[in-house]
DNA sequence: GAGTAGCTACTCGGATAGTACATGTCCGAGTAAACTTGG
DNA sequence: CCAAGTTTACTCGGACATGTACTATCCGAGTAGCTACTC
């Protein structure tokens, strides 16, 4: 799996502390984690197309989440990132084996469905998760972390502090 | 994920219906579902490392099962193709974040236990498959299925037949 | 002093190189069977 | 006819190319805010 999977999933969960409205640029949530800022924009663009954040160009631009965290679930992330085809695809080999059993042997391919069924359940496990769920469990286990990690990606932003002596 | 796991649970499958002590070649197993000989060879050298397979050189030479087909998972022969690695590695990216819980929070990063969570549940389906239980269903589904690939992988074996005129 | 035109700086977005891994192919080491030859 | 030595053909096993996708980077389009100028 990529690694912009991580990415992106730590990102949403950062976003969703930010207030509503201000947006958080590329370039300081990769200094949060000292990562490469141009592709770490990258991976946010997918994460746009699927709808899962929002963008805004110019100054004071940046992304925020599209949507209430609670409505975005962990699959969607990992969905966004890494496509929607299945991990384990059944390219039908079995049509050009030999026999009289092509056609609907591989349509109930035996060993297809049971990894389809394996990945069903990974799917529904992840989809069970969402972005406001963890950002929650991580409130409750470290008390500071929601408070820093605003401070670190709102502090000094586009206030030019005043100019001393 | 990659194509030789469909290739190698597909000759598990086969190879649990040919009689135990004789070794089928790789080279006739591809053929079998038209696939490259060599790089068919190469995945199951793959699960002979991994102790699923036992192999055989020379003439009437080939694969067969190291152990017994209920024996053999599912998730054994994924992980002999692709490796014990889990798919989504955290690389502990909050190490180089800024504020006081580098460490504790990486040991215990949130994302990072729920992906492994939905990793572990589809491990657990894949390892309750055994081979022998894919066959078994294929067998009450197509019932010549067996007779068909036991023919097409053992006929006219080595034994050549007595040439006419 | 207030409004407006222009400029600057900052952001996303996609197009462009570099790199690691999966895929596909080839040849050599080893072995069991088959053949030949001598008794 | 039988047995031993030799040859042969077939197999795995690992070393060698190729293609694809992930990783990483750079530059242009667009916009919000600041500056300067005019009234």
């Amino acid at each position: 799996m990529g690694q912009g999977v991580e990415w992106a999933l730590h990102s949403c969960v950062n976003m969703s502390w930010t207030p509503v409205g201000e947006a958080v640029s590329s370039a300081r949530l990769a200094a949060f984690y000292r990562l490469p800022a141009a592709y770490l924009n990258k991976q946010l663009q997918a994460l746009v197309r699927a709808g899962i954040l929002a963008s805004v160009s110019g100054p004071r631009g940046g992304f925020q989440l599209a949507r209430r965290p609670d409505r975005i679930s962990v699959l969607d992330v990992v969905l966004a990132i890494e496509g929607n085809d299945d991990a384990f695809r059944c390219e039908g080999i079995l049509k050009d084996a030999p026999g009289g059993m092509e056609a609907d042997y591989a349509r109930t391919c035996l060993i297809s469905q049971t990894m389809r069924h394996a990945e069903v359940t990974w799917r529904t496990e992840l989809s069970r998760q969402s972005i406001a769920g963890i950002a929650q469990s991580i409130e409750r286990r470290f008390p500071d972390a929601r408070e820093e990690t605003v401070r670190q990606l709102t502090g000094a932003r586009g206030r030019q502090e005043p100019r001393s002596a």
